[in-house]
DNA sequence: TGAATATATACCATATCGGGATATTTATAT
DNA sequence: ATATAAATATCCCGATATGGTATATATTCA
């Protein structure tokens, strides 16, 4: 997962993404320590609040955009 | 997921899939239905082996590329 | 229709998840 | 340099979702 880069790229805290996904910052640290993984849904709520595809979220692609 | 579209236009059978990919039948036909999500390590196998992006498989974009 | 193949469901044991609380690390101000 | 605050990581735990075996149902086709 890039969440971690994607994150700082986007400046702003565990705690505020947490929040804003309507989860706990405890969790979105274990997915970037590789500690835990989000299921499907919290995978596709991620991508989407960073505007990136799950591809890139994923790092199979170094593009970001969705392939429409 | 876009699953059992993908499997049948391989013309492969859940169980040859669940084979292919070291798991069962019944899991594949679960994915198929909607019963249950599998984790992001066998979302990506499963796309792998199709050779689609993981956003066509969960029906993000209609193109199964992987925008390099 | 009967056998074979394909797909779905029941049940269960276990692994994984998310949450609260807390510890640790890092940044900031004085 | 130290105290305070902010950010991140870890511990423990109950609940849930997952995968497996076995079995039932449905579909194919000879």
């Amino acid at each position: 997962m890039r969440l971690k880069e994607i994150r700082k790229a986007k400046g702003i805290s565990q705690l505020k993404l947490a929040m804003d996904l309507n989860t706990n910052q405890n969790t979105i640290s274990r997915y970037e320590t590789g500690e835990r993984e989000p299921g499907i849904v919290e995978l596709i709520k991620i991508a989407d609040y960073f505007n990136v595809s799950v591809d890139y979220l994923l790092e199979r692609t170094d593009n970001p955009t969705i392939q429409k």
